[in-house]
DNA sequence: ACTTGGCACTCGGGAACACAGAGTGCCAGA
DNA sequence: TCTGGCACTCTGTGTTCCCGAGTGCCAAGT
């Protein structure tokens, strides 16, 4: 039984120790919150909401701490997300608004958040599968290499080297280039695949060893690359918080590609803020961390994802209202570039 | 006075000190090192020694440790550069064999020098300055927006977007790409400039408004971006050493560009390592460390630098040897690309 | 049936203290 | 110039002790 009380007492205790850092006793709960019953009540309360495993106490006889449970439903049903200052709000805009490219803009942002939540803030870059062939570039390099150039219509720029299989001429090259912008230009990433598989028989015979290389380039940076850039910010925050595990770990986890795409992507809606807290983390060097995450994208499209990474104990209330701010006002930029 | 045997013990401290972590005494020393006399020689030199500022007690009858100023002596008179073992280098040319791009390869890199000295590895970019520009790229986003994309011989791509002052069609874009690819095509960026100057002349006249602002893109971004991108990796090995100075400051160094800008720019010799030791570095917040800094580049020209940073206490001579190696590799790497 | 005050109990953390060990400086002798 | 001996000075560690915050439980009150 988990009456309207023994909820406001969660609260209460969530309120202080991520305030204090120490554990809360039922005494002082009394003191700073009127809650307009005695200190021998809120602890019958406490005992009901640890046998639960809302709280725990670090040793016998110590105050009571919010375990990850405790959290989840603090986060659930207790605290509604904090809207900025209008202060705040403002520097937001017009930082963001100083961004020159896609690169500048996720700079940006990550900065940004990361000075906002004064935590570690991760931003995934905009996948570029929902964004359409602006132009394609061929740049001879040398004889028997060229620089292949995937231009979105969302500004981002992909690039790689091709290893020609034998040497081409400028003519065939330009006849490719000129073929490839007819087929592709506007042309959805995703639809890409399709058009691309019967392309070669728009060409003369002897250009398909060369076109089958250079498609076969641009369908893996579309599959390989899509998604995989994650870049964060503030990891000077995390030296003043202590970590239950190792502080090694947290930045080993940042600096793990991988990980912080399962991180980011493992949550199911996008157009929601998500967060996961402490154990409910899979990578095991973050469990004592929480993340919040929200989808951002221009218009109705989610592109892509970004959040912050911080202890457990974290203010949550104000660290959701700046992730969902900056997810948002991210998203107008980019609608309006 | 410093004879040969004063410089013994300084390297024998030096050397105990960096392996044990631990302040080295007469007797340890003696112990280990054959150096043929007693400890009470021993600590007779001792005391001479930090009398001259090369070592010093952290307090009143503790063993010594090495000042900053006789890591330097170390460094400059002591010891040599240790060589890799043939096994890293295989392993340093497979991994770095692998990379795609130029992005790629600083990547790689970065994360390769890291793993290798088990510190934080930090990468300049590539200048552009000292490269030649293979392709100029108009893309038009909009009516009023283009993106203007410059690849260079290097295999790097910088990109811009560019607001215009009024409406153009595609056959002005068609025109003006034209004419900058006949002009810049082949030139080295640092004539861009002189080339720039004169090129409005070639244009008819209703154009040359929209010249000009696209032209001041492309210098804005040769002076602007030519330097300034910077990567590290491997912070986590920060979390091991303990530093004089608190994890926080080197960790916004760190995400500071400007401060990474400066540690790796104020070297005076380009072809040979730099070592700048603790207090000798200019920023506070890195007092407590020291770096090794390499340029590499392709051929004769040095197109950036790289290099590893850590506590004090690091050794040196594996530290540098590491360094030059990685430097070496890149430079292979861009040379044959 | 819940709330409250009282009370005994438990631990963690800090202060005071002693002590072993490593290291030093200095001096007299080889 | 080197060496052994010796007295001295620290730090770090382990021990003990005690205070205080906090708890659990119980009996009495509403």
């Amino acid at each position: 039984m988990v009456d309207d009380r023994k909820l406001a007492v969660l609260r209460a205790i969530v309120e202080d120790y991520v305030s204090t850092n120490e554990p809360v006793g039922s005494k002082a709960l009394a003191d700073r919150h009127n809650l307009g019953v005695s200190p021998a009540t809120i602890r019958n309360d406490m005992a009901v909401l640890e046998e639960q495993g809302y709280i725990a106490q670090p040793h016998t006889s110590a105050g009571r701490v919010p375990t990850d449970k405790g959290y989840r439903l603090f986060v659930d049903r207790l605290s509604q997300v904090k809207p900025l200052s209008s202060a705040e709000k403002r520097a937001i805009e017009t930082f963001l608004a100083g961004a020159v490219d896609i690169d500048d803009v996720v700079m940006r942002t990550v900065r940004l958040l990361a000075q906002l939540t004064r935590q570690v803030a991760v931003v995934q870059y905009p996948t570029i599968t929902n964004s359409k062939v602006r132009h394609v570039e061929l740049v001879p390099l040398s004889e028997r290499r060229l620089m292949f150039v995937l231009i979105t219509n969302t500004g981002r720029v992909e690039q790689r080297v091709v290893e020609l299989p034998d040497v081409v001429d400028e003519n065939r090259v330009a006849h490719l280039r000129a073929v490839l912008n007819a087929c592709l230009d506007g042309c959805g990433l995703t639809n890409v695949p399709d058009l691309v598989a019967d392309l070669p028989e728009r060409l003369p015979a002897e250009d398909r060893p060369l076109a089958a290389t250079i498609l076969s380039v641009l369908l893996e940076s579309l599959v390989d690359r899509h998604d995989e850039k994650i870049v964060f910010a503030g990891a000077a925050n995390l030296a003043g918080a202590d970590f239950t595990v190792g502080l090694r770990d947290v930045l080993e986890a940042l600096e793990e590609q991988v990980v912080l795409m399962r991180l980011l992507g493992e949550t199911s809606d996008l157009s929601a803020l998500t967060v996961r807290i402490g154990s409910e983390n899979p990578y095991t060097g973050l469990q004592g961390t929480s993340i919040v995450v929200a989808g951002y994208g221009s218009g109705d499209k989610q592109l892509a994802r970004l959040g912050v990474l911080g202890p457990t104990r974290m203010d949550y209330p104000v660290t959701m209202g700046a992730v969902r701010a900056v997810a948002r006002y991210v998203s107008q930029i980019l609608a309006a570039s």
